[in-house]
DNA sequence: TTTTATGCAAAACATTTGCAAACCG
DNA sequence: CGGTTTGCAAATGTTTTGCATAAAA
C-alpha cells in the first residue's frame, strides 16, 4: 500500500483543524479508521488493523487516541454491551440494531435528530446536546 | 422494616411468573429493587443495599440475578458509559439523559418507540425487537 | 527547549467462571 | 432426592495509570 504525500498532509491538516497535534499514530490510526467504508471497531481491532499495516503504535496509544478521536467528533463511541466499547468510523446521523445473539452492530439510515427528540428536551440554557444514540436491541424469535 | 407476609408472597408470584425461582435471594433483591421511585444502580450499588438491608448475598448471586432480571425484564439495563453497566428499575418506555461532567442519568418522560423507529427498520421476520434505548449525552457550554 | 504524546509494565475495575455446598420443589 | 442456585476464590478482559523516553512545535 502506498501513502500518498497529500493524503497525509490532508489528515495532518484535518487533525490540526480538530486541535490535535498531528503524531505519527494519529496520522497513521486516522487514516486507517477514515479509509473507506463504515466499520464498528473494539480498541483490539484497530490495534491489530495497525499491526498489519504495520503501524508502530502501543495498545496505550490506542486508546488515548480512540478516546480523542471520539472527543473531537472523528469516530463516534457505541455502548451495546457492557465491559467493551466501539467504535463507528461513520460519524453522520444514524441508528445502531444490535443483534443480541450474534453480536452484531449494524446501521440504519435514520437520524435520531429527526426524532422531535432534542427538542422536547426542555433543557437549559447552558446545557449541550453532545450526542443522541439509539440502539435497537433484536433476537430472534423461537419457533 | 418489616417484610409484610403478603408482600414477599406477591414477590414470590411474580418471580415464578417470569420463569425465575423465587430464591431467597431473589425475592430479597427485588423487593429491593421494586420498592418505590425509579432508580440507576450499578451491581455495587445494588451489593451496598442489600448490605444495609442485611441481606445474605454475594456479589456473584448480584450479578446473576441483576442479568436475569433483566433479561425477563424486571429491571433494564442502561449502557452509558464502557466499564460499567447501570440497571434502571423503571421499566416503562422512556428516554436517559446522560450528563457527560456529573456522570448523572436522567429520566426523559419520552417514549422511544413512539419514535416511528421500528416501523421503519424493515425486520425479517423472526427478528424480534427487544429494547430501544435512547440516550441523550449532554454537557455543558463553556464560558 | 518546552510542551505534549508515546509506550511499557503494572494497576484497577467490572464482570465471569469453575466448582462444592446449600437450597427449592 | 434431583436439578438449580448460591457463594467463594480465582480468572478474564478491558481500560487506566505512573513514569521515563521520544517526538512535535
Amino acid at each position: 500500500m502506498e501513502t500518498s504525500r497529500s493524503e497525509s498532509a490532508d489528515i495532518k491538516q484535518h487533525l490540526r483543524a480538530l486541535g490535535l497535534r498531528p503524531t505519527r499514530q494519529r496520522v497513521a490510526i486516522a487514516r486507517l479508521l477514515l479509509r473507506g467504508g463504515h466499520r464498528h471497531l473494539s480498541a483490539d481491532d484497530v490495534l491489530a488493523e495497525a499491526r498489519r499495516a504495520e503501524i508502530p503504535v502501543a495498545q496505550t496509544t490506542i486508546y488515548n487516541i480512540l478516546r480523542q478521536f471520539a472527543d473531537v467528533g472523528l469516530v463516534r463511541e457505541v455502548l451495546v454491551e457492557s465491559g467493551r466499547a466501539w467504535f463507528d468510523t461513520r460519524t453522520s446521523p444514524h441508528v445502531h440494531v444490535y443483534d443480541e445473539v450474534t453480536g452484531a452492530i449494524q446501521d440504519l439510515d435514520h437520524d435520531p435528530h429527526a426524532l422531535g427528540l432534542p427538542e422536547n428536551l426542555n433543557l437549559p440554557a447552558d446545557v449541550e446536546v453532545k450526542d443522541v444514540s439509539v440502539v435497537v436491541r433484536v433476537s430472534y424469535k423461537s419457533k
